[in-house]
DNA sequence: GATATTTAAGATAAAGGAGTCTGAAACCCA
DNA sequence: TGGGTTTCAGACTCCTTTATCTTAAATATC
């Protein structure tokens, strides 16, 4: 699997609040029931991407939480790193520590070739521009329920 | 983290066996004390890999591993498939199941493309291929010991 | 046939991710 | 001030992966 649950459920909650487009706080509670996610769980990750500062939280009634920067300033890479690390970026594809250019595996030129892309790809994708996508070809960020 | 422990250790363990370039069986032991992989876990992969036929197997006295196939004709894919399962090429990178062409999720394109190109790589890059490089660029299959 | 060697298979244990629950802290409103 | 709402923080459970252990089955050698 490329990306945790955690990482799934951050990306698709924090796309459906960018689409929101709302000035004020949205409550966590609002967000798990429309996406269908655990509400305790979607609450732990949301506490880690308000803590790498990609949003803010504030509490008490009329509370939730809500972007911290401009939706188009918010990348695919920062979302990914601050739930799964930076591992998937980094790591050597066979789990060899300390794999480099000194003394690589045999997947290191040719993995690190489409790491750079995937890497570039999750850098260059927004929040404002994966929720213009989202209107603009109606797609889906829910489980289809049957 | 792209790949499983298990297939990390299978692939490894595969190009070893392929880099030996021998005949007769190898013991599962010898390949595991040479690499520092569990044997027992080495088993289970191995048991795997046979019962996908990329790998046959002898017990008793001089038996082992060996290829089922010819090393050019084992691909990357054959054992992350056989391994991990087919779930890194098929399934939705947010994990909305039935993400298709009907009702995409936001990234269904983008990583679309990215995941046939690695799906090519893995499927284009094959043991022989590997164990020539590892040779010829004098690469590794095993932790650095300090 | 007896014994040693080796993979196969199943049970078990340890670790981490995924998910749930409870209480505390902050905040609003009456 | 009191009560309701919401996030924060920690403990806890469940499940999968990772890893270990034990026994069985197959094979060779003597």
């Amino acid at each position: 699997m490329l990306l945790s649950k955690s990482a799934e459920y951050g990306i698709r909650a924090t796309l459906y609040l960018a689409s929101l487009n709302q000035d004020s706080y949205v409550s966590i509670r609002a967000i798990s029931d429309e996406l269908d996610i655990s509400f305790h769980f979607l609450t732990k990750i949301f506490q880690k991407l308000t803590q790498a500062g990609l949003l803010r939280s504030f509490r008490g009634p009329n509370g939730g939480v809500a972007l911290a920067r401009p939706a188009g300033q918010i990348t695919l890479m920062d979302l990914v790193t601050a739930i799964d690390g930076p591992g998937l970026f980094t790591e050597c594809v066979l789990g060899l520590p300390g794999c480099g250019e000194r003394k690589p595996c045999p997947l290191h030129e040719t993995w690190g070739l489409e790491r750079d892309r995937l890497a570039a790809l999750f850098h260059n994708t927004d929040l404002a521009a994966m929720a213009a996508d989202l209107e603009t070809f109606d797609l889906r960020l829910k489980v289809l329920t049957v």
